[in-house]
DNA sequence: AAATTCTCCTGAAGGC
DNA sequence: TGCCTTCAGGAGAATT
């Protein structure tokens, strides 16, 4: 499930390949993706250069010369540099033509989404929303705890909103928690500033090592060379229902908390 | 306004 | 072996 160390091994892994490259066209194959793609993908981007290519929260910018392609993986999407003679797979959406090669989307949920924004594409209704950048200055405890000032939703769920902070996802949001000690049921009103302090750094921390790691694959995430994460054997609480806490031993229990399952040391989060 | 539920999609896994 | 059900999840939309 692409989080932010996804997209981010996808952005390190493509931007050699596409930055300042000259895209030929464009390969539509299966229109029906989270938003439709622009059927004329191809002749709108023919010409333009891949100025460069950057990332903000879970979305992929190819800042093109007047307009910019904004990408997705939704929750099975990946991004691999393809030779032009590959072959075609069931789930190969669209392509964007390089010179002898292309940058192929593979999503077989098809919750991933290439739209292409003219103007300032960070006034979009997509990204003009989003939190502050997790691993950037702009994450703060206190930026935290004043945004959750009167706010009663679990910490878990507050976390993984993008209006608050991007990036983080389902598995990398329990991990988290179980670092800081903090039950992911709590209200989020409830921390004080030193719980805030720390969950903070552990945000932080997660992300980076999962990133160091190459992101972390469940079912089929690689990266843009094919290669999975390795950061599956770092988690400590995600899919590890009935195994023992490595701090204090207890068994990891799974709770669906606001439709998504969550994985939590009854224990030593409190 | 905030919180919760619904929805899109398909492959994997479990049940009988 | 095979069909059916359930689950997984990012995040906008709809609903409470």
């Amino acid at each position: 499930m692409p989080e932010l160390p996804e997209v981010e091994t996808t952005l390190r892994g493509i931007k050699p390949h596409v930055a300042g490259q000259c895209l030929r066209g464009a390969v539509v194959r299966v229109q029906k993706l989270r938003w439709p793609v622009p059927p004329n993908l191809s002749e709108l981007v023919a010409g333009q250069t891949v100025d460069d290519i950057t990332r903000r929260g879970k979305y992929l910018l190819l800042h093109l010369t007047g307009q910019t392609l904004m990408l997705h993986l939704g929750m099975s999407g990946s991004l691999r540099i393809v030779p032009d003679e590959i072959p075609v797979g069931k789930h190969d959406h669209v392509d964007l033509l390089l010179d002898g090669k292309r940058l192929r989307l593979t999503d077989p949920r098809k919750f991933g989404a290439v739209l292409l924004l003219d103007h300032d594409p960070y006034a979009s209704p997509l990204l003009a929303g989003l939190g502050v950048e997790p691993l950037s200055a702009e994450l703060t405890g206190d930026g935290l705890r004043s945004r959750a000032r009167g706010r009663f939703v679990a910490i878990k769920n507050f976390i993984m909103d993008q209006k608050v902070v991007v990036g983080v996802g389902n598995i990398y949001a329990s991990e988290a928690l179980f670092r800081s000690g903090i039950n992911p049921l709590r209200a989020c009103n409830s921390l004080d500033s030193k719980e805030w302090n720390r969950l903070v750094g552990d945000i932080r921390h997660v992300l980076t090592e999962a990133i160091a790691a190459g992101g972390t694959t469940l079912q089929d995430f690689t990266g843009s060379d094919g290669r999975p994460g390795y950061f599956r054997q770092e988690l400590r609480v995600y899919g590890r229902e009935g195994e023992p806490c490595s701090r204090c031993g207890a068994a990891i229990v799974q709770e669906k908390i606001g439709q998504r399952s969550s994985f939590f040391c009854p224990d030593c989060q409190k």
